[in-house]
DNA sequence: ATACTTGCAAAACATTTGCAGTGAG
DNA sequence: CTCACTGCAAATGTTTTGCAAGTAT
Protein backbone atom coordinates (compact mmCIF):
# COMPACT_ATOMS: atom_id res chain seq x y z
CA UNK A 1 0.00 0.00 0.00
CA UNK A 2 0.99 3.75 -1.14
CA UNK A 3 1.59 5.96 2.31
CA UNK A 4 1.95 9.45 2.76
CA UNK A 5 4.73 10.71 3.55
CA UNK A 6 6.55 14.00 4.33
CA UNK A 7 9.35 13.07 1.97
CA UNK A 8 6.85 12.55 -0.80
CA UNK A 9 4.37 15.72 0.19
CA UNK A 10 7.85 17.35 -0.69
CA UNK A 11 8.91 16.08 -3.52
CA UNK A 12 5.37 16.60 -4.79
CA UNK A 13 5.59 20.04 -3.67
CA UNK A 14 8.75 20.87 -5.67
CA UNK A 15 7.17 19.59 -8.79
CA UNK A 16 4.12 21.93 -8.31
CA UNK A 17 5.98 24.91 -7.58
CA UNK A 18 8.31 24.91 -10.72
CA UNK A 19 5.77 24.53 -13.19
CA UNK A 20 8.42 22.82 -15.43
CA UNK A 21 10.09 19.59 -15.72
CA UNK A 22 13.02 19.47 -12.79
CA UNK A 23 15.72 16.95 -13.05
CA UNK A 24 16.29 14.33 -10.22
CA UNK A 25 18.95 16.55 -8.27
CA UNK A 26 16.86 19.46 -8.94
CA UNK A 27 13.98 18.16 -7.19
CA UNK A 28 16.26 16.72 -4.41
CA UNK A 29 17.54 20.74 -3.89
CA UNK A 30 14.08 22.07 -3.96
CA UNK A 31 12.91 19.46 -1.37
CA UNK A 32 15.28 19.86 1.22
CA UNK A 33 14.24 23.47 1.60
CA UNK A 34 11.48 21.33 3.03
CA UNK A 35 13.45 18.48 4.95
CA UNK A 36 16.74 18.83 4.95
CA UNK A 37 17.36 15.25 5.66
CA UNK A 38 16.23 14.09 2.63
CA UNK A 39 18.28 11.61 0.53
CA UNK A 40 18.84 11.48 -2.83
CA UNK A 41 17.93 8.19 -3.29
CA UNK A 42 14.51 8.81 -1.84
CA UNK A 43 13.77 10.89 -4.63
CA UNK A 44 14.49 8.83 -6.77
CA UNK A 45 12.56 6.02 -5.59
CA UNK A 46 9.26 8.24 -4.96
CA UNK A 47 10.13 9.07 -9.00
CA UNK A 48 9.38 5.64 -9.66
CA UNK A 49 6.71 5.27 -7.34
CA UNK A 50 4.76 8.67 -8.31
CA UNK A 51 5.65 7.37 -12.45
CA UNK A 52 4.22 4.21 -11.86
CA UNK A 53 0.72 5.48 -10.04
CA UNK A 54 1.02 7.98 -13.40
CA UNK A 55 1.02 11.41 -11.23
CA UNK A 56 4.74 12.55 -12.83
CA UNK A 57 5.77 11.59 -16.37
CA UNK A 58 8.97 11.76 -17.47
CA UNK A 59 10.55 14.43 -20.05
CA UNK A 60 13.28 12.89 -22.23
CA UNK A 61 15.11 15.69 -23.88
CA UNK A 62 17.91 13.98 -26.35
CA UNK A 63 21.31 14.52 -24.57
CA UNK A 64 20.33 14.97 -21.17
CA UNK A 65 19.00 12.78 -17.87
CA UNK A 66 15.46 12.68 -17.79
CA UNK A 67 12.98 15.42 -16.03
CA UNK A 68 9.79 14.90 -14.19
CA UNK A 69 6.84 16.74 -14.48
CA UNK A 70 3.15 16.83 -13.04
CA UNK A 71 1.65 14.74 -15.42
CA UNK A 72 -1.67 17.39 -16.10
CA UNK A 73 -1.83 16.49 -19.58
CA UNK A 74 -3.25 13.76 -21.70
CA UNK A 75 -1.58 11.70 -24.58
CA UNK A 76 0.12 14.40 -26.52
CA UNK A 77 3.59 15.00 -28.24
CA UNK A 78 6.29 17.84 -28.32
CA UNK A 79 7.57 20.25 -30.59
CA UNK A 80 11.03 21.96 -29.83
CA UNK A 81 12.11 25.10 -31.28
CA UNK A 82 15.48 24.81 -32.45
CA UNK A 83 16.14 28.43 -31.90
CA UNK A 84 15.18 28.84 -28.05
CA UNK A 85 15.10 25.41 -27.38
CA UNK A 86 11.86 25.61 -25.53
CA UNK A 87 9.39 22.40 -25.41
CA UNK A 88 5.86 22.54 -26.05
CA UNK A 89 3.05 20.35 -25.69
CA UNK A 90 0.97 19.16 -29.12
CA UNK A 91 -2.16 18.22 -28.61
CA UNK A 92 -3.19 16.54 -32.31
CA UNK A 93 -1.87 13.19 -32.95
CA UNK A 94 -1.49 11.38 -36.72
CA UNK A 95 -3.21 8.89 -35.09
CA UNK A 96 -3.04 4.76 -35.72
CA UNK A 97 1.10 3.78 -37.05
CA UNK A 98 0.46 0.44 -37.57
CA UNK A 99 0.94 0.77 -41.28
CA UNK A 100 4.14 2.04 -40.90
CA UNK A 101 5.55 -0.88 -39.58
CA UNK A 102 7.40 -3.72 -41.08
CA UNK A 103 5.23 -7.02 -41.93
CA UNK A 104 5.19 -8.55 -38.83
CA UNK A 105 5.68 -6.22 -36.39
CA UNK A 106 3.15 -5.14 -33.65
CA UNK A 107 2.81 -1.73 -33.17
CA UNK A 108 0.89 -0.49 -29.83
CA UNK A 109 2.27 2.88 -28.71
CA UNK A 110 4.40 5.97 -30.47
CA UNK A 111 6.03 8.91 -29.80
CA UNK A 112 6.32 12.12 -32.17
CA UNK A 113 8.15 15.04 -31.38
CA UNK A 114 8.78 17.83 -34.37
CA UNK A 115 11.50 20.48 -34.63
CA UNK A 116 11.15 23.89 -36.04
CA UNK A 117 10.57 27.09 -34.97
CA UNK A 118 7.58 28.71 -32.63
CA UNK A 119 5.66 31.01 -33.11
CA UNK A 120 7.97 33.84 -31.01
CA UNK A 121 10.95 32.63 -32.87
CA UNK A 122 9.63 32.72 -36.46
CA UNK B 1 44.16 14.57 -38.01
CA UNK B 2 41.65 11.91 -38.35
CA UNK B 3 44.02 8.55 -38.95
CA UNK B 4 42.81 5.49 -40.30
CA UNK B 5 43.15 2.66 -37.86
CA UNK B 6 42.20 -1.15 -37.67
CA UNK B 7 39.57 -0.36 -34.57
CA UNK B 8 37.94 2.14 -36.24
CA UNK B 9 37.42 0.15 -39.22
CA UNK B 10 36.79 -2.43 -37.39
CA UNK B 11 34.10 0.02 -35.76
CA UNK B 12 32.66 1.07 -38.64
CA UNK B 13 32.07 -2.41 -40.22
CA UNK B 14 30.57 -3.45 -37.35
CA UNK B 15 27.91 -0.70 -38.13
CA UNK B 16 27.59 -1.55 -41.73
CA UNK B 17 27.23 -4.72 -40.91
CA UNK B 18 24.45 -4.17 -38.71
CA UNK B 19 22.02 -2.47 -40.77
CA UNK B 20 20.25 -0.58 -37.53
CA UNK B 21 21.43 1.40 -34.45
CA UNK B 22 23.65 -0.47 -32.13
CA UNK B 23 24.58 0.15 -28.66
CA UNK B 24 28.16 1.22 -27.72
CA UNK B 25 28.42 -2.12 -26.27
CA UNK B 26 27.01 -3.93 -29.08
CA UNK B 27 29.50 -2.09 -31.10
CA UNK B 28 31.84 -3.48 -28.80
CA UNK B 29 31.17 -7.00 -29.08
CA UNK B 30 30.85 -6.92 -32.95
CA UNK B 31 34.29 -5.46 -33.31
CA UNK B 32 35.53 -7.94 -31.14
CA UNK B 33 34.88 -10.77 -33.24
CA UNK B 34 37.54 -8.44 -36.00
CA UNK B 35 40.10 -7.70 -32.75
CA UNK B 36 39.87 -9.53 -29.59
CA UNK B 37 41.92 -6.43 -27.67
CA UNK B 38 39.55 -3.43 -28.70
CA UNK B 39 38.63 -1.80 -25.73
CA UNK B 40 35.28 -0.49 -24.49
CA UNK B 41 36.93 3.21 -23.98
CA UNK B 42 38.06 2.97 -27.67
CA UNK B 43 35.20 2.56 -29.17
CA UNK B 44 33.36 5.58 -27.18
CA UNK B 45 36.20 7.70 -28.53
CA UNK B 46 35.76 6.55 -32.14
CA UNK B 47 32.00 7.13 -31.63
CA UNK B 48 32.51 10.77 -30.42
CA UNK B 49 35.16 10.90 -33.19
CA UNK B 50 32.81 10.07 -35.87
CA UNK B 51 30.22 11.28 -34.62
CA UNK B 52 31.64 14.80 -34.67
CA UNK B 53 32.72 14.03 -38.38
CA UNK B 54 29.22 12.78 -39.37
CA UNK B 55 30.04 9.56 -40.27
CA UNK B 56 27.57 8.18 -37.72
CA UNK B 57 24.49 9.62 -36.15
CA UNK B 58 22.84 9.00 -32.22
CA UNK B 59 19.48 7.59 -32.12
CA UNK B 60 18.34 8.64 -28.56
CA UNK B 61 15.33 6.88 -27.58
CA UNK B 62 14.16 7.49 -23.81
CA UNK B 63 14.89 4.88 -21.15
CA UNK B 64 18.10 3.85 -22.78
CA UNK B 65 21.74 4.94 -23.88
CA UNK B 66 22.20 6.22 -26.91
CA UNK B 67 22.30 3.59 -30.11
CA UNK B 68 24.31 4.81 -33.10
CA UNK B 69 23.75 4.02 -36.37
CA UNK B 70 25.83 5.29 -40.29
CA UNK B 71 24.78 8.77 -41.08
CA UNK B 72 24.18 7.42 -44.79
CA UNK B 73 20.59 6.50 -44.57
CA UNK B 74 18.03 8.39 -45.50
CA UNK B 75 14.95 10.09 -43.73
CA UNK B 76 13.36 7.24 -41.37
CA UNK B 77 12.11 6.29 -38.07
CA UNK B 78 12.43 3.40 -35.27
CA UNK B 79 10.76 0.72 -33.85
CA UNK B 80 11.43 -0.39 -30.39
CA UNK B 81 10.62 -3.92 -29.68
CA UNK B 82 8.93 -3.92 -26.08
CA UNK B 83 10.23 -7.61 -25.60
CA UNK B 84 13.63 -7.86 -27.16
CA UNK B 85 14.64 -3.71 -26.90
CA UNK B 86 15.85 -4.26 -29.72
CA UNK B 87 15.86 -0.82 -32.15
CA UNK B 88 14.86 -1.65 -36.35
CA UNK B 89 14.75 1.37 -38.91
CA UNK B 90 11.57 2.20 -40.21
CA UNK B 91 11.75 3.44 -43.30
CA UNK B 92 7.70 4.54 -43.89
CA UNK B 93 6.51 8.08 -42.93
CA UNK B 94 3.24 9.26 -41.84
CA UNK B 95 4.36 12.58 -44.48
CA UNK B 96 3.78 16.31 -43.75
CA UNK B 97 3.01 17.14 -39.51
CA UNK B 98 2.42 20.96 -40.36
CA UNK B 99 -0.98 20.49 -39.44
CA UNK B 100 -0.44 19.09 -35.67
CA UNK B 101 1.44 22.22 -34.72
CA UNK B 102 -0.20 25.00 -33.26
CA UNK B 103 -0.89 28.16 -35.38
CA UNK B 104 2.02 29.87 -35.86
CA UNK B 105 4.72 27.15 -35.74
CA UNK B 106 7.09 26.23 -38.54
CA UNK B 107 7.76 22.40 -38.51
CA UNK B 108 10.67 21.41 -40.60
CA UNK B 109 11.67 18.24 -39.16
CA UNK B 110 10.20 15.31 -36.76
CA UNK B 111 11.18 12.25 -35.20
CA UNK B 112 8.80 9.21 -34.69
CA UNK B 113 9.40 6.06 -32.33
CA UNK B 114 6.92 3.15 -32.62
CA UNK B 115 6.83 0.75 -29.54
CA UNK B 116 5.16 -2.81 -29.99
CA UNK B 117 6.78 -5.90 -30.90
CA UNK B 118 9.16 -7.53 -33.48
CA UNK B 119 8.06 -10.35 -35.86
CA UNK B 120 10.46 -12.48 -34.17
CA UNK B 121 8.66 -11.74 -30.83
CA UNK B 122 5.49 -12.36 -31.48
C1' DA C 1 60.09 11.69 -35.71
C1' DT C 2 55.59 13.49 -34.48
C1' DA C 3 51.41 13.34 -32.42
C1' DC C 4 47.12 10.81 -32.97
C1' DT C 5 45.52 6.24 -31.01
C1' DT C 6 45.09 2.53 -28.07
C1' DG C 7 44.41 -0.55 -23.81
C1' DC C 8 43.85 -0.61 -19.20
C1' DA C 9 42.48 1.08 -14.96
C1' DA C 10 40.55 4.55 -12.33
C1' DA C 11 37.35 8.37 -12.26
C1' DA C 12 33.11 10.71 -12.98
C1' DC C 13 28.11 10.50 -13.14
C1' DA C 14 23.43 8.97 -12.80
C1' DT C 15 20.58 5.60 -10.77
C1' DT C 16 19.61 1.45 -7.91
C1' DT C 17 19.81 -1.55 -4.06
C1' DG C 18 20.95 -3.72 0.69
C1' DC C 19 20.11 -3.02 5.34
C1' DA C 20 18.84 -1.69 9.81
C1' DG C 21 16.11 1.71 11.88
C1' DT C 22 11.72 4.79 11.57
C1' DG C 23 7.00 5.99 11.32
C1' DA C 24 2.22 5.92 9.09
C1' DG C 25 -2.06 3.37 9.46
C1' DC D 1 2.02 -3.91 15.92
C1' DT D 2 3.22 -4.13 10.80
C1' DC D 3 5.33 -3.37 6.98
C1' DA D 4 6.09 0.36 3.65
C1' DC D 5 9.40 4.05 3.88
C1' DT D 6 13.75 6.35 4.88
C1' DG D 7 18.85 7.55 5.15
C1' DC D 8 23.19 6.08 4.29
C1' DA D 9 26.57 3.65 1.97
C1' DA D 10 27.84 0.47 -1.23
C1' DA D 11 26.79 -1.40 -5.73
C1' DT D 12 25.46 -0.79 -10.74
C1' DG D 13 25.83 0.65 -15.24
C1' DT D 14 27.42 3.93 -18.58
C1' DT D 15 30.61 7.13 -20.44
C1' DT D 16 34.97 9.75 -19.72
C1' DT D 17 39.74 10.45 -18.64
C1' DG D 18 44.87 9.84 -17.28
C1' DC D 19 48.82 7.64 -18.69
C1' DA D 20 52.39 4.95 -20.82
C1' DA D 21 53.00 2.35 -24.88
C1' DG D 22 51.85 1.65 -29.81
C1' DT D 23 51.43 3.07 -34.70
C1' DA D 24 49.92 5.65 -38.93
C1' DT D 25 51.69 9.18 -41.70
Amino acid sequence: MERSTRQRHAIRSALEAAGRPLLPSEIHAEAQREIAALGLATVYRNIKQLTAAGDIRPVELPGDPARYELAVHKHHHHFRCKSCSRVFDVHACPGNMQKLAPPGFKVDGHELTLYGLCSGCQ
